[in-house]
DNA sequence: AGCACGCCGACT
DNA sequence: GTCGGCGTGCTC
C-alpha cells in the first residue's frame, strides 16, 4: 500500500511513501506522518491511500510514523484544501498548512553546533568562511543554520556544508510538529514594591509599562492578554524576567474569557422582511440545497437576527453553522450576539489567541462539542462535521481576501464550500460587493432586502459640499479642510450638545513634505511613497515599511530651507478643529492612537459617555460602533480613495462614504451628513449621497463590463519582487515572453513596473491577466509558472486580486 | 584551494 | 517550494 503525502514548504505536489505492514490499519486519509525527505524527515498529511505507487521510481521510501488516531480534517475540508491549492495556485500541503493550527504542521528547526573535534580544531588553518562560522559558533554554541550564515556573512551554504563534512560541526534538528500543549504563559511581578521594581527596570519604557499594568492589574496575568493590551511582544516579558522583576510560569488554559460578558439575550420580532429572509434559508435548509443568499440591509435593519433564526434552523437539523466576520477585534458586539444565542456550543476562533487557546477551542470543533464556530476568514476552515449553514457577515469586507499565500477570498470560499455541500450560504452586507451583486444580476444568488431600520430609524440627510466653490484655508495651498456649510453643521450640532464624527483618510499631520527650492518631496528610502510627516512625534515616517527619519531643517537634495507639510492628516484636522472650536474636546481614531487596545477601548469609551465629542479618524470611525448622540458626520475629503489607479477605487469609495454616513442619526433623532469633495458627480460620491445601492452596483457594473474588469471578466496578477531592479525587470519580461503567443481568449497588460514600484527595499513588477473564462487563463499562469526564477526573485501569483498596486 | 553564484533536476 | 549537486569563474 502506498500513500500519498502533502507536505508543506517542502514539495509542489505530494510525495508517494510505502505504507510498513506495521501501520497499514492506523494511515488512513486526513492524518498526519513522519516522513524521510532527502537527508532529512519532514510530518506531512496522506491525502490519498491507494494499492500502485502511481510512479516508476525504485526507490520508495517508507513512512517512519503515524502521528494522528484519526483525521484532522473531515472530507469536506479536506477537498477544500484541494480547490484552493487548484483554483489559487499554490502547493497542498501549503493550503493544508493555513487550515490547520499553526503547531501540527511546523518545520523542524535546524541548529548548527560544533563538534568536540570542532571545538578543538585550531582556527588559523581553516579558510576564512569557515573560520567565521566556527567562531561563531564556537561564541554562541548553538545557532539556527540561516542564523549563522548571516553572523559569518557567508552567502551561500558551502562553507557550512564543508564544517559539516570534515566532522566539526554537527546539525541538530528538532520537531515542532507537536500539537500546543493546553498550557498558557502567565506572568507575576516578584513580591517587592512596584517603585523598587520600576527604578531596578532603568528606562525601558516598554518593560516599565508592562511592570505598571501588572501593578494596576493585581496578581498573576496571561502573557497574551498582557502583550494585546500594551501592543508589545513576549521578548519585552523575557526581558523583565532576566532582570529577575517579573516571574513566568505556565498554567492550564482556563475557561475561555466569553465575548458577551454577562449580557443577557434578546430574542427580537422579526418583521416581515426578515421573516422572508429566514424562510429562503430554511426552506434551502430543509431541501439540501446549495443556495446563494444575499441579505441587503443597511445598519440597524436587524440582520443579525435574521442569521441568528437560521443558525437555530440548521442547529434543528442536526447540522452546524459557520460565522465569518471581518476582524473580530472589530465586531465583538457581533460575537456577543452568536454568544449569547448559543452559549457553550460556540467557539471562537482568531488570530490574537495563543496557541493553546486556539487549539482548545479547535479540538472542541473536532470532537463535536461546539456546533457554531465564530471568526474571520479562517474560521471557514473549522474542522465541522457536517455544517448546514455559512453566514458571512460584511461581506464586501477587504479582510476575507488572504494577503499571503494561498491568497484566498474566504467570501467565495464559503460558496465553494456551500456549493459541495448543498447548503445555503448566506451573504450579509449593506453595500454588497459588486461580485456579489453580479452573482444575483446572472440568477446564481437570491437577493433578499431589509428595508426598514428596526426601531424605525430614518437614514441620515447627506449634503454634498463643492470644494471647488469653497475659499480656501489660508496657509493649506489652496484646498479647504473646513467649508462654511461644515463648520456650521458642526457648530449646530455642538449646541444641540450632540455629538460629531469627521473621516480623514490619512494618518499623521499631512502626507507629503515639499521642498519649495527644488520641488522634490521627501521619499522613504525603501519604498517609492512619500514619507508622512508626524508632527507629534516629530518625524517623518512611511506608512509603508514603518521606516522614521526625524523632520529635516534642510532639503537633503538642494539644502533648501523651505520645507512645506503639504496636504493634511488626523493630526492637521484635530489641530484645526482646536483652533475652530475652541475649548471642544476632540481625539483621534488612527492606527496611531490604538497601537495598544487599550487606547482604543479608552478612546471609544470616552466618546460614548460625551467626554469626547468630536472624533477624527480614518476608517477606523466608519466600522461597528454605535454612538446614539451622534448626529453628524463629516468627511473631510471623499476623494483621498478615488484617486488610487485601481479599478475598485469607487467601490471602495462608495462603500467606506455608506458606512461612514451610517455613523449618524443611530439614536432617536435624524442624523445628517456632509460629503466635501471636488468629484461631486462621481457615482461612487453620488450615489452614496442618495444611499442608491442599487444604481451604485449597476453603475459600476456597466463600468466594469466596458473595460473588462471583474467580476465581469476573471482577472490574476503575477507579481515579480527583487532587491535588484535588473533581476526583477528581466524575470517579468521573460514571463511575459513565455506569454506569447497569448493563450486565446487571454488579455494581457505588461510587465510594467507595479504602481508601488518599490516597497520594502524590494523592486516590483507585474503583469496583469483577463479572461472572460478560467481555463485560459489557468493555461496562462501555468506557463508562467514553469518558468525557473533566479534565487533572489520572489514571484507571487493573486488570483481574483483585490487591489493591483 | 576556497568560495560565490547560477543552473537545474529531484524530492516520493 | 526548497534542496543540493555540479560547473564556472573569480580571488588569494
Amino acid at each position: 500500500m502506498f500513500a500519498h503525502v502533502a507536505i508543506p514548504r517542502s514539495a509542489p505536489a505530494p510525495l508517494v511513501y510505502r505504507i510498513p505492514e506495521a501501520f497499514e490499519d492506523a494511515v488512513q486519509v486526513g492524518i498526519r506522518v513522519r516522513v524521510p525527505l532527502r537527508r532529512r524527515q519532514a510530518t506531512g498529511v496522506v491525502i490519498e491511500v491507494s494499492e500502485t505507487s502511481g510512479i516508476e521510481s525504485t526507490s520508495i521510501r517508507e513512512i517512519l510514523e503515524v502521528l494522528d488516531e484519526r483525521p484532522l480534517l473531515p472530507d469536506h475540508i479536506l477537498a477544500l484544501a484541494r480547490f484552493i491549492s487548484s483554483y489559487y495556485r499554490c502547493p497542498l500541503g501549503t493550503a493544508l498548512a493555513t487550515m490547520l493550527p499553526a503547531g501540527l504542521l511546523r518545520a523542524d528547526t535546524e541548529q548548527a553546533e560544533p563538534t568536540p573535534k570542532g571545538a578543538g580544531t585550531d582556527l588559523e588553518v581553516l579558510p576564512e568562511k569557515q573560520r567565521a562560522i566556527l567562531a561563531a559558533l564556537l561564541e554562541h554554541r548553538k545557532l539556527p543554520v540561516a542564523g549563522v550564515l548571516a553572523r559569518a556573512g557567508a552567502g551561500s551554504r558551502t562553507p557550512l556544508d564543508a564544517l559539516i563534512h570534515a566532522g566539526l560541526v554537527s546539525i541538530r534538528r528538532s520537531r515542532r510538529d507537536r500539537p500546543p500543549r493546553s498550557e498558557v504563559g502567565a506572568v507575576a511581578l516578584v513580591p517587592e514594591p512596584i517603585d523598587e521594581l520600576l527604578e531596578r527596570c532603568g528606562r525601558a519604557p516598554r518593560q516599565r509599562e508592562v511592570l505598571n499594568w501588572l501593578a494596576d492589574h493585581d496578581g498573576p496575568a496571561l502573557e497574551s492578554e498582557v502583550c494585546a493590551t500594551l501592543g508589545c511582544t513576549l521578548s519585552v516579558i523575557r526581558a523583565l524576567e532576566t532582570k529577575a522583576l517579573v516571574h513566568r510560569f505556565r498554567q492550564a488554559a482556563a475557561k475561555k474569557p466569553r465575548w458577551s460578558l454577562g449580557g443577557k439575550d434578546v430574542r427580537h420580532e422579526l418583521n416581515s422582511e426578515q421573516q422572508a429572509a429566514v424562510d429562503a434559508v430554511q426552506e434551502a435548509l430543509a431541501d439540501g440545497r446549495y443556495q446563494p443568499i444575499l441579505l441587503e440591509g443597511v445598519t440597524g435593519s436587524g440582520k443579525t437576527e435574521v442569521y441568528l433564526r437560521c443558525l437555530e434552523g440548521a442547529l434543528a437539523e442536526g447540522r452546524q453553522g459557520i460565522v465569518l466576520v471581518p476582524e473580530i477585534g472589530l465586531t465583538p458586539a457581533t460575537v456577543g450576539a452568536v454568544e449569547r444565542r448559543f452559549g457553550s456550543s460556540v467557539a471562537v476562533l482568531h488570530s490574537a489567541q495563543a496557541e493553546g487557546e486556539r487549539w482548545r477551542e479547535w479540538r472542541t470543533i473536532r470532537s463535536g462539542e461546539a456546533r457554531i464556530v465564530v471568526g474571520p476568514r479562517s474560521a471557514l476552515f473549522a474542522p465541522l462535521e457536517k455544517p448546514g449553514l455559512i453566514v458571512v457577515d460584511e461581506e464586501q469586507d477587504a479582510a476575507y481576501k488572504q494577503q499571503e499565500t494561498p491568497r484566498y477570498n474566504a467570501r467565495d470560499l464559503a460558496l465553494v464550500l456551500g456549493r459541495d455541500l448543498g447548503i445555503p450560504v448566506l451573504l450579509c452586507s449593506a453595500t454588497p460587493s459588486t461580485e456579489a451583486a453580479f452573482l444575483e444580476k446572472r440568477g446564481l444568488a437570491r437577493r433578499l432586502q431589509l428595508t426598514r431600520r428596526v426601531g424605525g430609524g430614518v437614514l441620515p440627510k447627506v449634503q454634498l459640499v463643492d470644494l471647488r466653490h469653497e475659499p480656501p484655508e489660508p496657509g493649506e495651498q489652496g484646498r479647504t479642510l473646513f467649508s462654511a456649510p461644515l463648520k456650521e453643521a458642526i457648530t449646530e450640532t455642538l449646541e444641540a450638545d450632540r455629538q460629531v464624527i469627521l473621516l480623514m483618510q490619512r494618518r499623521g499631520w499631512a502626507p507629503v513634505l515639499l521642498c519649495r527650492d527644488c520641488g522634490s518631496t521627501l521619499e522613504c528610502p525603501d519604498c517609492s511613497i512619500a514619507l508622512v510627516v508626524h508632527r507629534r512625534r516629530h518625524s517623518l515616517e512611511c506608512h509603508y515599511c514603518g521606516h522614521k527619519i526625524g523632520v529635516p531643517i534642510k532639503c537633503p537634495s538642494c539644502n533648501g530651507t523651505l520645507l512645506d507639510a503639504v496636504g493634511a492628516g488626523t493630526e492637521k484636522v484635530a489641530h484645526h478643529l482646536g483652533r475652530l472650536f475652541p475649548g471642544v474636546p476632540s481625539a483621534i481614531l488612527d492606527r496611531d492612537t490604538v497601537r495598544r487596545r487599550s487606547g482604543l477601548e479608552d478612546t471609544l469609551g470616552a466618546f460614548s459617555d460625551g467626554r469626547i465629542r468630536i472624533l477624527v479618524g480614518t476608517q477606523m470611525v466608519a466600522k461597528g460602533h454605535h454612538f446614539p448622540s451622534v448626529t453628524l458626520t463629516g468627511v473631510i475629503s471623499a476623494d483621498a480613495l478615488l484617486g488610487l489607479p485601481d479599478f475598485r477605487a469607487g467601490e471602495r469609495t462608495f462603500q467606506l462614504l455608506t458606512q461612514v454616513a451610517g455613523r449618524s442619526g443611530r439614536g432617536a433623532e435624524p442624523g445628517r451628513v456632509i460629503i466635501q469633495t471636488y468629484h461631486p458627480e462621481h457615482p461612487a460620491v453620488l450615489h452614496a449621497a442618495n444611499h442608491d445601492v442599487t444604481a451604485f452596483t449597476e453603475e459600476e457594473l456597466r463600468f466594469r463590463r466596458a473595460f473588462g474588469y471583474p467580476p465581469v471578466t476573471r482577472m490574476a496578477l503575477i507579481g515579480f519582487e527583487s532587491p535588484s531592479i535588473d533581476q526583477v525587470r528581466r524575470a517579468a519580461e521573460a514571463a511575459g515572453r513565455s506569454l506569447r503567443p497569448t493563450p486565446e481568449g487571454v488579455r494581457v497588460r505588461g510587465p510594467a513596473p507595479s504602481p508601488m514600484e518599490r516597497l520594502r527595499d524590494r523592486w516590483r513588477w507585474q503583469i496583469l491577466l483577463t479572461a472572460a473564462e478560467r481555463p485560459p487563463l489557468r493555461q496562462a499562469l501555468a506557463r508562467v509558472e514553469s518558468l525557473s526564477l533566479p534565487s533572489d526573485v520572489h514571484r507571487l501569483i493573486d488570483v481574483d486580486p483585490l487591489s493591483t498596486l
